[in-house]
DNA sequence: CAACTACTTGGCGTATTCGCCAATTAGATG
DNA sequence: CATCTAATTGGCGAATACGCCAAGTAGTTG
């Protein structure tokens, strides 16, 4: 393969991490709670309802694609949203998702 | 858990599954390249190297989530982008990776 | 209608993801 | 310093995703 083609290949896949990062239900409704304000870990355990742990590792999995930020302070991590442009996609996501409803609803006919 | 509660966890699922369709090198790459116009399977698999079959698989993931359509005439099927709105995204995504980079250059430090 | 082309589907082994439990770490508190 | 709390990490079984090969389908062509 070519050097450009290798390039284009690593662009791509680190693109497709940050999207992996965010394709997740829990996953999205924790940007989306952080997007009004930092939280603690416990605040979104509360939310999502799951295990600390898997709390936790979801968070994990948000940082490491850059995506939100931590900080302990006493007992307690905060995270905060590092890239609020993310927001702006869901329009579009909702928009993909009410044009499919429709496209199955013809289809059906 | 109460309907309401039900209802955000369908939302936020079906919004997962368009970020999970997305969140692939190959289908990132397909639909970079539907942007500019529809496509054959022929010409995507010429693009991303892959068995014909595994493009197809690709395709159909990306028809399911309502992101692309197909239209076959004669022996081939073309594919076209419905939603060029995720294109916006890629620009999101390009400043995760950059401010991310710079993060993990700091943390070196 | 037999052969060919473009594509899809089924199946299978491998790899990754997910969620919980248990164990561990870091900091606060009596 | 023993203990408690908030969070992370390790590990395991179950579920999904991935990619190829083989087989099947739909449409074209001699």
């Amino acid at each position: 393969m070519s050097k450009a083609a290798q390039n284009d290949r690593d662009r791509l896949e680190r693109r497709a991490n940050i999207l992996k990062a965010l394709a997740h239900p829990s996953r999205l409704m924790m940007v989306e709670e952080l997007a009004k304000g930092e939280r603690c870990v416990c605040e979104l355990q509360e939310l999502v309802e799951a295990d600390m742990s898997t709390v936790s590792k979801h968070l994990s999995v948000l940082k490491k694609a850059g995506l939100v930020e931590s900080d302990k302070r006493g007992l307690q991590v905060f995270y905060a949203l590092l890239s609020p442009c993310v927001m702006n996609f869901f329009t579009c996501v909702e928009s993909v998702i009410e044009a499919h409803q429709e496209q199955v609803a013809e289809d059906a006919k």
